[in-house]
DNA sequence: TGTACATCAGTGAACGCGCGTTCACTGATGTAC
DNA sequence: TGTACATCAGTGAACGCGCGTTCACTGATGTAC
């Protein structure tokens, strides 16, 4: 955000650690976390293997890198929709795009998770973000829900502090979450390829009455 | 399913291979399908590694069994359910216990897909079983939709072929699956964790209404 | 019941591969006077 | 503007590791007469 008083070998720096991440997610895009490689990295960008290591740490930071970047992308993408005022069918449709627009990003955050790794408190404040989005929308006046919902949440800290556990809000939020989640990741998985139906309006359908 | 006429070797082959999978299992429960190794197994045997083949063509093979053998699981159980009279309710339950029970046996079939797997047709066919199960639950006349759902389908083929494509059944049925798999892939994948709600009731939540 | 043969489980060595990571070093780039 | 020095990007060799898979072989188990 400051880059225009950057040094050059800053940078210089700075772009490198994008072409390494572009490459990473290029690989990742071809067969997921797993295969993602240091060597092959530096080997497509005409560089030896422990050259990366004046730009990452290690494998982990990369990998931490573009789970954050990932879930910094979903969050500006949500809060966008929620600016320019949306719906909650309108927000369910963008989310889809997203993840559609690349799905080993979807799955790199809410697929599998990668064994060994626990993100970092910045990423789940990311998280946090979406949620909050979440329920601004789910807050519409113009959106109220049919149904009063009973007590569902115990929680007391996060997001959901300044609204009561019980809040019709938050249960609308969580119900449009796991619907979202329900169709994207069926779809993105390919259960649905044999069923020859159009996902996008099941999960318009999904979130139209919550 | 005539083991009893086996022969000796038959008999022995088929109790190593059981073995192989079993430590398969518990390597896959520790840290999903990504790190199982067939040398590892073996070593955890005390044997050596070539040795597995005469059991397995390879690693593709295993997995590939293991695959079916989640999928057959999970369709015995939902199957079991269904016969012994369940609600849409008290299935979503039933579903979740499943997962919950050995998380990564769910995540392995609904998961991230494995990079370069393709499910053979007798997969597929189970998968279909358990859909089969799900419009049986769904058609049942005690647990009508409140609101008549619009065309969605435009499959013609496999289970639902039977079934007119914009049959509420239908509906009902996808319906459910994308809810009890939203709140299960959120679930498993830890992110309810930092916000402290009960994801059975949130399930239940989310399956009576539909 | 005993012998001759066929089957097959399991071994150990080997192949080729790629991984993450460390280390001492070279050579180019930037900085200070 | 020019020189002396510090910084730092990138290299190549090396370490130790584990993987899937093949192959020729040994030795035990089962089968046929």
């Amino acid at each position: 955000m400051t880059e225009s008083v950057q040094k050059p070998r800053e940078r210089y720096r700075a772009q490198v650690r994008e072409e390494v991440k572009r490459h990473a997610w290029a690989q990742i895009a071809g067969a997921g976390v797993t295969t993602l490689s240091l060597n092959a990295i530096a080997k497509e960008m005409g560089m030896s293997g422990p050259a990366l290591y004046r730009y990452f740490a290690g494998r982990d930071e990369l990998i931490t890198e573009l789970i954050r970047d990932a879930y910094r992308s979903l969050a500006d993408t949500v809060r966008a929709a929620f600016e320019a005022g949306t719906t909650v069918v309108a927000l369910a449709a963008v989310i889809r795009e997203w993840a559609l627009s690349d799905p080993h990003r979807y799955l790199l955050i809410y697929g599998t998770p990668v064994p060994g790794y626990h993100a970092p408190d910045e990423i789940t404040a990311i998280s946090n973000e979406i949620m909050v989005v979440l329920l601004e929308v789910c807050a519409d006046p113009a959106e109220q829900p049919q149904t009063p919902f009973e007590v569902l949440l115990t929680m007391d800290h996060g997001w959901a502090s300044t609204l009561p556990a019980s809040s019709p809000t938050v249960h609308r939020a969580l119900s449009f979450w796991t619907r979202v989640q329900g169709v994207l990741s069926l779809e993105l998985a390919g259960h649905f390829a044999p069923m020859g139906f159009d996902a996008g309006l099941l999960l318009a359908e999904e979130v139209a009455r919550i």
